[in-house]
DNA sequence: TTCAAATTCAAGAAAAATATTGAATATTTG
DNA sequence: CAAATATTCAATATTTTTCTTGAATTTGAA
């Protein structure tokens, strides 16, 4: 009988350190990253807003659970997740999150409210596709018939931008901003330009 | 700028509130029991090893994140799960947690290692189905053909149990111990009995 | 070999989650 | 109305998680 609960505690609590890994607002922010390519600890800190050592201690933990790999090059390391499933996990959690929080809820909806949006991925050939990512992620993946121009080059590059067509704007995910900055500088010069909406569940 | 990581800060912070409601060995172990059907907190505490005033405040923060409903009942509060997404979602958290955490896969491995056992539903016309749950629980649900003996009253109800079939038992959930040891008290009696596994992601 | 840069390590401080305890509340029953 | 029971509340102690700091380690380059 005291077995029973010996065992209990030893399952509930290994599937406990599994959703822990999870259960933190920076690691999540780490996987949702990583979800657009390989990145050095350096360029993780700076992208979650943290110090290096402290990444590095996220990252570890993310690692002992085989969330995401890291592969050492030269004195970097680079970490990237460690298999598709650990992308489904993240939007699953996110379109999950997302029916459960109700702040979550409200929050995404005012950022919808204020920006004209696409729900659908649309025709690259009726839209100019703009992926606001650095090159890098953009080469890592990307929709097809985009065209990339990562978002800290957008003035300087607006030449490149078609004036013919309507703009589709995308960057790294739901909570990533640059494609909402994006749309409202292009509107301000004339543009007719609309958030893409990519992650399920966020039809408000 | 600084709106930014404020928004980023809400959004990932509403998405780890969410999963640190499940980052819980006994609130893992209550939406586990849950799954079988409704209970007072004086029953969810019994069955967590835990105060009854602790399960209750487990239980307010599952509440909170909608994942348990509570109906009222003269003095009792009974909490049920939410919706049947929960359910999935937790069959999907065990799948993973067992994929990502070797202790867990050691631990079930083992179990299963001592125990013969059946990994697919039997025929109910050439198995006698057991099910070992309290009767409230059988009645919620339960498999097909099932039979229920509740465990507590399995050696003074062997009677009902027929000795020309082979005996499949099951009761809550992959980390509930009644089935292992009517399996072995059955065999004890000259049975042939097996247990019944019934998750996914256990084929060890 | 020495220096510089990227990362990790290790220790302690700060913050958050969890458990415990005893009291408060609400409901039924006598 | 008073007593009994189930649950919740509130305060505090305990434990765990997270962040910070500075040093140690590793690798490449001068």
């Amino acid at each position: 009988m005291k077995d029973n609960r010996t065992f209990k505690d030893e399952a509930y609590g290994a599937m406990a350190r599994f959703v822990k890994a999870l259960a933190n607002p920076t690691r999540l922010e780490m996987i949702d990253l990583l979800r657009n390519g390989e990145k050095s600890v350096e360029e993780i800190a700076r992208a979650t807003a943290t110090t290096v050592a402290n990444a590095s201690q996220h990252l570890q933990i993310l690692k002992k659970l085989n969330l995401v790999r890291s592969r050492k090059a030269g004195t970097y390391v680079y970490y990237s997740l460690a298999g598709t499933e650990v992308q489904s996990l993240w939007q699953l959690l996110l379109k999950l999150a997302y029916a459960h929080v109700p702040e979550l809820h409200r929050l995404m909806h005012n950022k919808r409210k204020s920006l004209p949006h696409l729900d659908e991925r649309p025709d690259p050939d009726r839209f100019f596709l703009l992926d606001l990512r650095p090159e890098a992620e953009f080469h890592h993946h990307h929709l097809p018939g985009a065209h990339n121009i990562p978002f800290d080059q957008l003035r300087e590059r607006l030449a490149e931008i078609p004036r013919d067509k309507p703009i589709v704007a995308y960057c790294r995910g739901p909570f990533c901003t640059w494609a909402d900055k994006a749309v409202r500088i292009l509107r301000k010069q004339g543009y007719e330009a609309y958030r893409l909406i990519q992650d399920e569940g966020f039809e408000g």
